[in-house]
DNA sequence: TCACGAATTTAGATCGATCTAAATTCCGGG
DNA sequence: CCCGGAATTTAGATCGATCTAAATTCGTGA
């Protein structure tokens, strides 16, 4: 604690209360060796002077810091916000400390982030790997034997992973457009080539070719409003429009529908449009969008156990938990109709 | 780190190096002491072997870990999302890094997170108070001889501060209302009584009573779309309506968008909103959103630089940056009916 | 060639906890 | 009242860096 002159330790909490270090290491940690008596004696000492744990110290010899990393490309992106608030909920209940970063999509800074949590002495890292990202990071990750868990993305099948079935439920969301009606679907979004994109676009694609329909109307956009809104001439101005959009992610799907209505088109009558993931204004949007819920603050508590089970159990067999993702039907599909609000 | 087997220490570096261990100490924290070609002899070693420097051995002796705290109230909330990226960015320049968490606006969470920091030799804290905060943390931190930074909210004017005038934006923003000839103005959301509420009704309050107008017509509501749709009921169907609502922050404010479209009704014509903050959306809501920005990530930026220094010099006079807030007219306000959109 | 101050390097103590192995205390039975 | 095993407590080594103070090396002028 930097430079604090007169930091108490533990010997000065022992030599009150007329014990030695050992014992009142041991009430710290409340070990079942220390008699009842003692402990109650010990801890009243504690409050007293009101010691702090020096954790330096304890991981230095006990080589476990009870921290652990959380790397995420994005923060203001509030999908991993949220996934974040899952992570440190977990860790809080278990008494571990989050390190957080933010390595901003950039691998030179997520390798920044990784080498300075080694530092640390962090007992794990969550990772949410950044665009670009190598294989080579997972292998020596595990080189290092430092544990970790992937989370949304993954750049290897190895290790342990906690995401949403994307694959499924963007299937099930064409699948829902088909049974509207809709013929010509175009996929909107996403610029870069990670797994949370191709499972998305192989889902689409998946259930398009099942329903001998073409999946080839593909649009990359960069994810964000503007991208949304500018992506609808695109998709009307076509030689063959599409009837439908299904969007990489609501904020996508967002712009879609600012997109039509100012052209003064309707959504969900002149173009159905779904979204990804969600989030809280989703259903306040006008209309109100039908999307499919991916959970992000789930994901990260999974993640969160994932790790704790493998830093508890450094050789156990590697765990993916992918979460069922739930279409949720409101009223830009066209679905409701009656529901929509002028 | 988690019990790896056979870490390298100095000790090895040094042996291999053919030098002593405080050698390769001064090398590592690059200090002027060392010869130009034993630096480059064991800053290859150093490489060759992949050695991780051990910060917590470190910070044990040194009482130094180059690692701050930051604490927000809820991370979910893209504006605290927004503060951290900003915090990250000038700390990550320093070579620092960054201890998150998130009190969800839970006092007792705080406490434990605060305590958690101090634990793990945190060098200072950057804190945005969560609600019910009482002045004592204050006192404490100051007992502590813990460094420290509030930011956005403050409960004591004791130390330094990292925020923006919400004060005058929001006079700024009463005052283009009224010149717009608006005379009875309603003061939408917020319930808790901290300092960035206190800050922003006082200013909507100097301003209308500057004017010889009545500033009594305030309402509280939680600051969620929801609320702010809520809210267009009682702000129109009153014994003396407004015409104009100036809400807490734009969540509010875009609640209140779409809670007049759902009736029929026009924003910016049949009553004039005003948001707060400037959040990404601002600009692609239907109409714009006129609103006063305020910088979250400048002031992340700010703090983080405020905490630095107070680390450096902890006896230093306590410094206070107030960021001007930037008035951003768009159509919502009815001040640009031209460029409204059909 | 030697002396001397500056430039480098280093041995050994130290930070504050944990861990090991051994010492002490406690208790019930003989 | 002593003994043996369980329950508690403890001394002292240890983790891997930094720091202090002293030793060594270097370069230069006499």
């Amino acid at each position: 604690m930097a430079g604090r002159p007169d930091r108490l330790t533990l010997a000065d909490v022992a030599e009150r209360a007329g014990v030695s270090r050992a014992t009142v290491s041991l009430v710290l940690r409340s070990s079942p060796l220390v008699a009842e008596s003692t402990r109650i004696k010990v801890q009243r000492i504690l409050d007293e002077l009101g010691y702090v744990y020096n954790r330096s110290a304890a991981s230095m010899r006990a080589s476990r810091s009870r921290t652990v990393g959380l790397l995420v490309p994005g923060l203001s992106n509030p999908f991993f916000a949220e996934l974040a608030a899952g992570v440190d909920q977990i860790l809080d209940e278990a008494g571990l400390a989050l390190f957080l970063a933010d390595s901003n999509e950039s691998v030179a800074k997520q390798e920044r982030v990784i080498l300075r949590m080694r530092e640390h002495g962090a007992d794990g890292i969550i990772i949410c790997p950044a665009v670009g990202t190598t294989k080579d990071l997972i292998s020596r990750l595990d080189a290092w034997k430092f544990p970790f868990v992937q989370a949304l993305r993954h750049i290897s099948p190895q290790g342990d992973y906690a995401g949403a079935d994307y694959e499924i439920g963007m299937d099930r969301a064409t699948e829902h457009l088909i049974r509207l009606g809709h013929r010509r679907i175009a996929f909107v979004g996403g610029e870069h080539m990670h797994s949370a994109y191709r499972e998305r676009r192989d889902g689409f694609v998946a259930c398009m070719r099942r329903h001998g329909l073409s999946p080839d109307f593909i649009l990359k956009t960069p994810l964000t409003r503007q991208a949304g809104m500018d992506a609808v001439a695109a998709v009307l101005e076509q030689d063959e429009a599409a009837t439908a959009a299904i969007c990489f992610n609501d904020v996508v799907a967002f712009g879609m529908l600012l997109g039509l209505s100012d052209r003064g088109l309707e959504p969900g009558v002149d173009l159905a449009v779904v979204g990804f993931d969600d989030v809280a204004e989703a259903s306040l949007s006008r209309p109100p969008l039908t999307t499919v819920a991916t959970l992000p603050n789930q994901i990260g508590q999974d993640a969160a156990r994932l790790l704790l089970r493998r830093i508890a159990d450094p050789h156990g067999l590697p765990e993916r938990v992918i979460l069922p993702t739930r279409l949720v039907v409101r009223a830009s599909c066209g679905a409701l109709r009656s529901q929509r609000v002028a």
